[in-house]
RNA sequence: GGAGGGGUGGCUGAGCGGUCGAAAGCACUGGUCUUGAACACCAGCGAGGCUAACGCCUCCCAGGGUUCGAAUCCCUGCCCCUCCGCCA
């Protein structure tokens, strides 16, 4: 959510740089709300004064022995007026509020000006793709028999995966070998959590309420949804919090599967495992005092290209257009892997910034110790990383000629000191 | 599943239906003292919102209700704790 003082300072000026990202705001809508909701808050509230100083009176007149029942008669009256602004000024204020959480985060000026992710800014590449000297395979083809799509489409449908042996091993071996990098070498706490989320979390992070067709619901008497990234439950962590300043930085790593409807995504990637509903992830939470955001944003993406690089897989960087960044991102850099399968780069990371953005609709705060006041923290997550993608990456990347997969010297403890696998 | 107890400020924990946004302690901040620190003493110290300002409003788990007036009474829900049973 965005700060209801600058938006109502400065609209047009919220407008504009809105409008960065392709997002129109209704500076007559919002101009309505303000005014109706300013205007009934103030007679709600002389209405509320004016209650509470004559029950005080009242009080105090029986505790004297003298006649109450006028002032008794004044407050009926008061009530029915108080009663009918009260029920006006809640209904504005959750249209007004609900207007707000749709209304997307500011992009920092640095984000490039687009509208797809053809607009997209690349930063930096890092590592040469490797010259082939046989046609490279995809991923589909060098996981053969051990990939089993027709078994995943009997047990549940399209878009769900099923490996064997080796390649539902090299799968947790990659879950184990990202945590320990970040835990060991980066700083962060390793953390469980539940996979299974209420709505006011939802909000919180940004998924509701507008973008409800990408979650799977599920069915029980509260509303409770799968949740789409450990980005969720990790920043919902601190949810109605206030740090104090010795506590943070906060750096949460956690591996969780991720579910998501992909409502939007029909017909796109449906040949491999590269958009499924459910995949695994293991991501990184930051949460940072205000004014060290972007500092962090730098160390976090670089945290998640430490995996890519331990793993000898050529990727670049790319800052993400106003048009496709996220809805709560102010900033996002996208790592992107090479595929020499489908000869292109493809996202294995997202790491973004998300100023005060989220803090705010969770209520995640920081006490400031210069004026001893609570304001908003800062959140940040990335991908650090995709484990199907970068199962993928390595399967498409290190395949030998006579079919089998090299393994990478970093992972070969976590793959029972295999060489080869396949 | 059965029986009982409870949810109050950063924490612990008081709170006859009116003067309670809330005692007290801890923690924290400032001051005195000290070469410096600790100790002691003094003072301050919840969150959110509105207003140009004075100041006003809201919040004692959540939502309803009773009442002129609710942290305090009633109902419902959620959560936590203890005991019994059940399952692992």
């Amino acid at each position: 959510m965005l700060d209801p003082r600058t938006l109502r300072r400065d609209p047009e000026e919220v407008a504009r740089r809105l409008a960065r990202r392709g997002h129109v705001l209704d500076l007559n809508l919002l101009a309505d709300f303000e005014r109706s909701r300013r205007d009934l808050q103030m007679r709600t509230e002389t209405l509320q004064s004016e209650r509470n100083q004559t029950s005080k009176a009242i009080g105090l007149a029986r505790a004297r022995g003298e006649d109450s029942a006028p002032m008794v008669e004044a407050m009926s009256n008061l009530r029915v007026r108080l009663d009918a602004a009260k029920q006006e000024l809640t209904r504005v204020q959750a249209e007004y509020n609900e207007f707000l959480l749709h209304i997307p985060n500011i992009p920092s000026e640095e984000v490039p000006v687009g509208e797809t992710d053809a607009d997209n800014k690349e930063l930096w590449r890092v590592g040469e793709p490797r010259n082939f000297e046989f046609p490279p395979r995809d991923h589909m083809a060098v996981g053969g028999a051990l990939i089993d799509p027709e078994a995943a489409v009997r047990v549940t449908g399209s878009r769900f995966s099923v490996f064997y042996d080796e390649l539902a091993r090299l799968h947790r071996a990659l879950i184990q070998f990202m945590i320990d990098i970040h835990v060991t070498h980066h700083g962060y706490r390793e953390v469980y959590v539940p996979y299974i989320v209420n709505e006011d979390t939802m909000r919180g992070t940004g998924q509701l309420p507008k973008f409800e067709e990408d979650l799977f619901r599920v069915a029980s008497d509260a509303k409770f949804y799968l949740i789409p990234t450990a980005e969720v439950p990790v920043t919902n962590l601190i949810k109605d919090q206030i740090l104090d300043d010795a506590s943070v930085p906060l750096k949460f790593v956690c591996h969780t599967p991720c579910f998501r409807r992909e409502a939007g995504s029909a017909g796109r990637d449906t040949h491999g495992l590269i958009r499924q509903h459910q995949f695994e992830k293991v991501e990184l939470v930051q949460i940072v005092r205000p004014s060290e955001s972007w500092d962090a944003l730098e160390e976090l993406t670089g945290h998640a290209e430490t995996v890519l690089k331990e793993l000898e897989l050529p990727y670049r960087a790319v800052d993400l257009c106003g048009g496709d960044l996220g809805f709560a991102a102010a900033r996002t850099i996208d790592l992107e892997v090479w595929l020499p399968g489908s000869q292109a780069y493809r996202e294995i990371s997202s790491c973004s910034n998300f100023l005060d953005f989220q803090a705010r609709r969770a209520r995640i705060r920081w006490r400031n110790p210069e004026t001893g006041r609570p304001e908003p923290a800062h959140t940040l997550n990335g991908s650090g990383l995709a484990i199907g993608r970068t199962m993928i990456a390595v399967m498409e990347n290190f395949q030998q000629a006579d079919g089998s997969v090299r393994m990478p010297p970093a992972l070969r403890p976590y793959m029972r000191d295999l060489e080869y696998i396949l």
